[in-house]
DNA sequence: ACGCCCTCCTGTTGGC
DNA sequence: TGCCAACAGGAGGGCG
């Protein structure tokens, strides 16, 4: 599912075929996306120039020479550089035609993606005014981890996936991260130790950074802009490994479902 | 303020 | 073999 890693994956493919193109249409096949697509979305882009192609969180900011646009992947969608009179194809859901004769297609089998304009600084949009800092940004370090884990009682695998306290972590890195960092998913925050702040704080920059380098993880539906996969499914240790040896101690992974989400951890490596 | 739960949607899977 | 229910999940919003 797109999270951090896809999401940074689509920006760095399409920003090559994007930046400096003129937006010559947008076409929509399908408004009822998370929101409705505004109406007078197409009115509003037709001859605008694309200036940007930024990320926060697993929002995609397409930087425009008037304003900006705020996409979401959701959890199938996905982004892709195609030539202007390439077919199309079920849950194709819009096109932005550009002047270089290709488009810029978003295909969503759920229809949990969303596409936003503008015209203010997108930072300040309703959507990102309240996200958490960037996992990569200095300002989430050991000492944020620590203050935002003092006195909550929800586990620790709903923390890193509540986007007010961390940003562009979901389901398959949030696992991820917890075995690297080698505590159960079910902890409650607030026993986090110091040592295993540290671990988490690290653990989480580098998932995302080793899921990035190999194009992110595709599971179903997710390809990046130039259409391949990513491959970082073979390097998960716990995701969607329930009753696999775990690749560290050999022990059979666990899986239990946590507020509807599945977790998996192995019982010896993680506390 | 906090944290749980619901909702949107559809392809896939598993059970009978 | 075929049908149908359960499941998966990002994340905003509602509620206790």
């Amino acid at each position: 599912m797109p999270e951090l890693p896809e999401v940074e994956t689509t920006r760095r493919g399409i920003e090559p075929h994007v930046i400096g193109r003129t937006i010559e249409a947008l076409e929509v096949y399908e408004p009822r996306l998370r929101w409705p697509v505004a109406r007078t979305l197409p009115a509003r882009l037709a001859g605008r120039r694309i200036v940007a192609v930024g990320r926060r969180a697993k929002y995609l900011l397409i930087g425009l020479d008037a304003g900006a646009l705020i996409v979401h992947l959701g959890m199938s969608g996905s982004l892709r550089i195609l030539a202007a009179d390439t077919p199309r194809l079920r849950h194709d859901q819009y096109d932005l035609r550009l002047d270089s004769g290709r488009i810029l297609r978003f295909n969503d089998p759920r229809r949990f993606g969303s596409l936003h304009y503008t015209d203010a600084d997108p930072g300040e949009h309703r959507l990102l005014r309240n996200l958490a800092p960037e996992p990569f940004d200095a300002a989430f370090d050991t000492e944020y981890l620590w203050r935002i884990t003092r006195a909550r009682r929800l586990a620790v695998k709903q923390l890193l996936m509540n986007s007010r306290l961390v940003v562009g972590v979901g389901n398959i890195y949030a696992n991820e991260a917890l075995f690297r960092a080698r505590v159960r998913p079910g902890r409650q925050a607030r026993h986090l130790t110091r040592a295993e702040a540290v671990r988490l704080v690290r653990a989480v920059r580098t998932v995302l950074t080793q899921a990035i380098r190999v194009g992110g993880t595709t599971l179903r539906d997710y390809v990046g802009a130039d259409g391949s996969p990513g491959y970082f499914r073979q390097k998960l240790y716990v995701y969607e490994r329930g009753g696999q040896p775990c690749r560290r101690c050999g022990a059979a992974i666990r899986h239990r479902t946590q507020q509807g989400r599945s977790s998996y951890y192995c019982p010896c490596c993680q506390r």
